[in-house]
RNA sequence: GGGGGAAUGUCCCGAGCGGCAAAGGGGGCGGACUGUAAAUCCGCUGGCUAUGCCUUCGCAGGUUCGAGUCCUGCUUCCCCCA
């Protein structure tokens, strides 16, 4: 199609967001009279969002910074009681109800960073799916929903049909999870007039069927547009670390982590990263990205504080990288590291080089920080440890600090308390 | 309902004549080289109060000086026949 007309869908093509959609130029109408009602479903599985769902979070930003509508942040507290197959090999845990009530309150406080909540019509809402779901009654929803649902089609979808030819464990619970997901699609085109569904391209199928289901039982008509699954340009699936996920809150990663992350970027990633990923208009990013070598270093670090300014706050994003100047272009600590306080009396007693580490929660376990002694993998105060057995006293700390190092680039301060 | 096969290191895949902390990959971590990148090379990848001890091969028993390995029962999955 031609470029489109509307700043919304223009912005996101440019900045590489959209993957597929279902009617480019019908959308594209609806986003330029600013009638757009978007919404977006987040399963309540983990006490945080990881940078896998920033993608759409920021879909929606630009929907909303552009006045093209309305988005809708709905959580998936019905939806999560049963599980999304899509793009897994297992049945997901079963999560108990008050896990799913845990994780809900827990990941709603990212999106405020992101999107502007209101009654205004371009403001955002979030309603919990589990509001309709779980008054549904069985007869009824087979008899309303279930006969629109064609089993042989459904049993061509990715989710399901990998499952199968892979002859693995696809449960009925899990079958029903799309007709779930394409019934939130109606039920939030009937209360709110949503008319677009979001998502990864994992969740095109899901999409479509609610699409479908629209038509069937008589909304308006619904749009779908996904952007691309996250990998790096080297194919990893991206967001996962050996950590764990990046993820969103700060309570489960610090700033300075997940400032590391989006610093230890790869040179390949750094263009498509910036677009995505941070509010740089696109000439700037095309400056950053010219970069060559060494250079690109620079472009890393726009990128790194850029991205945790959006999620982090500007103020947390600055600290981080203030620290990891100290830390890796000065030599000197940083007051963002992460700190280790040791009872006094303990240090005066002397403790074992071994156990601070893993104190530290550099290192899992004693063993482990005795083959990183022997492979030279950890520092103290900057000084390759080479004697397991030595023991560590307060005469290690120079200003009340001793700095423990694992790798070059993970840092742990212990201080006397 | 009948017959045949499978389950291994708590990331995954996978070898394993009765002597096994258990081959080999992948992934991950550390080191060297670099630019806090990529590629490449090297090392590590059960726990502990550590020349030793403890816990691991689907579950529960048994045989044996000794069991991932042999026997019995059970669970789960796959294939073929009904």
């Amino acid at each position: 199609m031609a470029a489109p007309q509307s700043d919304f869908l223009r912005i996101l093509t440019e900045r590489g967001f959209i993957h597929q959609c279902s009617d480019l130029q019908g959308l594209d109408a609806l986003a330029a009279k600013g009638d757009v009602v978007a919404y977006v479903g987040y399963d309540c599985t983990a006490p945080s969002l990881h940078v896998g769902h920033l993608l759409s979070i920021m879909m929606l930003h630009w929907m909303q910074k552009t006045g093209a509508g309305k988005p809708i942040t709905l959580m998936g507290g019905g939806t999560t009681r049963v599980g999304d197959p899509s793009g897994r090999d297992e049945t997901r845990k079963i999560l108990s109800i008050n896990d799913i009530n845990a994780n809900k309150d827990a990941l709603k406080g990212v999106f405020a960073k992101l999107l502007t909540y209101g009654e205004g019509k371009t403001d955002a809402v979030m309603p919990d799916n589990a509001e309709w779901l779980t008054k549904l009654n069985y007869i009824e929803m087979l008899r309303d929903i279930g006969r629109h649902f064609s089993v042989n089609r459904m049993l061509t979808m990715d989710s399901v049909r990998l499952r199968l030819e892979r002859d693995q464990e696809l449960s009925f619970i899990e079958f029903n999870y799309m007709i779930l997901q394409a019934y939130d699609f109606v039920e939030l085109a009937r209360r709110y007039g949503s008319n677009l569904q979001m998502g990864g391209s994992d969740q095109w199928g899901n999409i479509v069927t609610g699409i479908d289901l629209g038509r069937r039982m008589g909304t308006h008509q619904l749009y779908a547009l996904t952007c691309p699954l996250l990998t790096t340009s080297s194919g990893a699936k991206m967001g996962k670390t050996a950590a764990g996920a990046v993820w969103l809150n700060a309570d489960m990663l610090s700033n300075y982590d997940y400032w590391q992350f989006w610093r230890n970027t790869e040179d390949g990633d750094v263009a498509r990263f910036l677009k995505l990923f941070t509010l740089l208009p696109l000439d700037e990013i095309a400056r950053l990205a010219a970069l060559q070598g060494a250079e690109i270093n620079e472009a890393k670090k726009v990128l790194a504080t850029e991205a945790t300014a959006l999620v982090r706050g500007r103020e947390a994003a600055e600290a981080a990288a203030e620290t990891a100047k100290k830390t890796f272009e000065q030599g000197a600590l940083g007051d963002d590291l992460p700190v280790v306080t040791v009872p006094a009396a303990e240090l005066a007693a002397g403790i074992g080089v071994l156990a601070l580490f893993v104190r530290a929660g550099l290192v899992a376990s004693n063993g482990e920080a005795r083959r990183q002694v022997a492979g030279g993998g950890l520092k103290l105060n900057d000084e390759t440890v080479t004697d397991p057995q030595a023991t560590v006293t307060e005469a290690a700390l120079k200003d009340g600090v001793a700095k423990l190092s694992f790798g070059r680039k993970k840092h742990v301060l212990v201080k006397a308390g």
